[in-house]
DNA sequence: ATACTGTGTTCTGTATTCAGAATGTAGACT
DNA sequence: AGTCTACATTCTGAATACAGAACACAGTAT
């Protein structure tokens, strides 16, 4: 057998993965609700697999925030907060920043699809694809910083993100001015103004953090901030 | 029952829970060397559990890259790979310099045991205390961010980087520097100099990045930088 | 009526069993 | 001798079985 004409099958996923997965997104894109309470039969039976995988996939998804140990019965969904989303921006501000300075570095140019894209859905299309093209932006910096543990991180980032993202619904006016920020930076990377596209970066991070913390505390009914 | 006498006893963690904290400590200090091959049913009987929360806790480490999948053959604790530390490193300097950021706008005045005890160990002491002391630092102005997601991730953060420490034995000489590094960074803090000492985190950063990953090319016997 | 206690139900985490995949080895064939 | 195949071994991941903790409810005593 020299002849090296078969393609590699890819391993198949284990179950546990795969059930951490469909929680993962149905929890992202909302399809469970925060405080949704959730039990290992339930989901085991509906996916038809025993409880075992479903259990790890559980201790993973609590691991990343996105499931909370309910009292004593089973876990919940975990619900929105304000404060601590304003903490993961912050973070994420960072790691964005981080990331822009690095793409920079290399002059990225980055496919001007991405942004004509964007501005295209954010006046028309859904909710969902909004949020889709704007992940799709970032993803693209974290990609061109060379650096594969910042998609990593951000990748679970997004996921919470995407979360408030669609409870909140943000009005087209908004989104866009996310995509003239969206323009800039993408300018200031090709252009290899690291500073310039650092501090753009953080800018935005800071903007969007402000957008989306005032409407969720209005959507969560919330007064004032206490951060 | 009115009177409230009786002290919160702490819930038992679970079994996975323990064999998760217990491995990472192991390979964290070094005591489980990279590339050291790990079965489940070694370390369930090790630990008189079953092979159940060994797997659990196996996975979670997997996820947070501290063991590998082996070939066929259980798995691997993770080899030191100086490319990948390195990107680790400018992660944590952009954590790093957000916590910087954050503490000196409350201008947090750190407790000057740190620094001291720093100096000290770094004189004298085992390698194990010289990695404390600088971690308890660190750990410090993380605190004093008022983030706790940035503790959170940072304590992953530094499982990683104790483990290539603990490799590299850092000679005492360039441990000293380091706690004038600190103290700086100490100073700008407490004046509320935000820019500075986040300029002064982020230098510290690459510092410690530079001299430690050259040094774990020599140990691992790379000749160049990949990056 | 109210408060307490005992019991049934539900759900989790752990142990155990089972089936499948990968490796290593011995033997047969050229 | 070298190569291929069949089998034994080893190890994992999933399914099932089991024991213990937490809630809910009913019944009883005051």
């Amino acid at each position: 057998m020299n002849a090296s004409r078969f393609s590699k099958l890819e391993a198949r996923p284990s179950y546990a993965d795969e059930v951490y997965q469909a929680l993962l997104d149905a929890i992202s894109d909302g399809s469970l609700a925060p405080g949704t309470r959730l039990t290992q039969e339930e989901i085991a039976e509906q996916m038809n697999v025993s409880r075992s995988p479903v259990l790890q996939a559980l201790q993973l998804l609590r691991k990343d925030g996105f499931v909370q140990d309910a009292p004593g019965r089973g876990v919940l969904v975990a619900p929105l907060d304000a404060d601590w989303t304003s903490k993961l921006y912050e973070v994420r501000g960072a790691l964005d920043s981080l990331a822009a300075r690095l793409a920079a570095q290399r002059c990225f140019r980055m496919d001007r699809a991405l942004l004509d894209n964007g501005r295209t859905t954010s006046a028309s299309s859904s909710i969902k694809a909004m949020i889709d093209a704007d992940m799709q932006f970032h993803l693209a910096i974290y990609r061109a910083s060379g650096n594969p543990l910042i998609e990593e991180s951000a990748r679970l980032h997004w996921a919470h993100l995407r979360r408030v993202m669609g409870a909140v619904l943000m009005v087209s006016g908004q989104r866009h001015a996310i995509w003239d920020e969206h323009a800039a930076i993408a300018d200031a990377i090709a252009a290899g103004s690291v500073a310039r596209a650092a501090e753009l970066t953080e800018q935005h991070a800071e903007h969007a953090r402000e957008r989306l913390v005032a409407r969720l505390r209005i959507v969560l009914g919330e007064t004032g901030s206490s951060v």
